[in-house]
DNA sequence: TTAGGACATGTCCTTATGGACATGTCGCGG
DNA sequence: CCGCGACATGTCCATAAGGACATGTCCTAA
């Protein structure tokens, strides 16, 4: 359950609404960590019994802007360094890649290309929010530093999978030489 | 919901029971793709009744073995080729990342020494896979060659995660030298 | 003035996931 | 022959996540 301390984590940068929240959520962690309102919206009237948050003003709409509670920030501190991290990596395309001896080979080149290209384009989009931020369109406070750190994982990351996705196309899909007898139930 | 095709791809290796499989989903997809046997045993179940598995053999202690049927096969083949990739990367290390201007200096460092530890000594495991199967220790089957692939995105993966962690390090958490007047709700 | 789009918050249902608990079998070593 | 560990399969419950559907408001531009 790491979309609670996800919510109180982007309070403790000042108030914010459902809304706000949701729009956060999807933009920077939309690849990563994605959550849909309904369940952003519960989760802050969970928050809020448990006073780790508040509400801090009403606006127009219904609009409600929470507030995180010294509770709140004791929790998401108390998280951060004594909770233990999950270190699960879920990622489709690695399962996926279990079974590429299924595919027809021309298939697989053309869907390591597609994969490649996304990656690559992924790495590229963080690539720019990088720049803006070292060129310093998102200020200096403590807050967009760590976005940076952020940032440069995703970058790290799907470089990985984009040079992954490169070499996978250079590997040939079986021995090519020896023998080609136990096809198994992949025989086409 | 992958782990459906996650299963109906292993039994194209070959028949298995559903332990067999729990035990192969956690020795190779333990970091990746948890799942635990009752939820196995409930997707077998599922298959088996829309006939894309079938039972192959029963053996001592209630053991029953399935083997993947034509459909199955059809199945498997088609979400590879057709089915949309989840480009999702669900990793709770980036979305703690985000929020590392809340935890203590000394408590960060901590935090990504340990961390960096952690992804260096996955990236060497699946480096020992990688030497093991290049040494011919699983035969050179298809099969083998995928997993080959998916290990190498591991070691990728968990080497990216490593360096970005080391990197962390380096990051100063805050501008050293000028104005630190807005510590916010943060400030300690 | 009115229609459309962004703002804003929800309900409801289904399926997925995690974890505790339960049950029984087989083989082996002491 | 007895106990233990690995084998093997399940039930049950709580919570999480995904997605469809619903509702209403405010602002702006045609």
């Amino acid at each position: 359950m790491s979309l609670r301390h996800g919510l109180l984590g982007l309070l403790a940068e000042g108030p914010a609404s459902g809304y706000d929240l949701a729009r956060r959520f999807q933009e920077v962690l939309g690849q990563v960590w994605p959550a849909q309102h309904p369940k952003i919206y519960a989760e802050l009237r969970r928050l809020a019994d448990e006073e780790l948050i508040e509400v801090d003003a009403e606006g127009p709409r219904r609009r409600k802007a929470y507030r995180i509670t010294d509770a709140g920030l004791a929790e998401i501190r108390r998280w951060l360094t004594t909770a233990d991290v999950d270190h699960t990596i879920r990622v489709q395309p690695l399962l996926r890649s279990l079974f590429f001896w299924l595919m027809d080979p021309d298939d697989l080149r053309a869907h390591l290309d597609a994969e490649a290209r996304f990656f690559a384009e992924s790495a590229a989009r963080y690539r720019i929010y990088a720049k803006a931020k070292d060129r310093g369109e998102f200020g200096d406070s403590p807050q967009s530093r760590s976005m940076r750190v952020t940032i440069e994982a995703g970058i790290r990351l799907y470089d990985a999978l984009a040079s992954w996705a490169e070499w996978a196309k250079t590997v040939p899909p079986a021995a090519a030489t020896s023998s080609d007898a136990d096809a198994g139930p992949a025989g086409r």
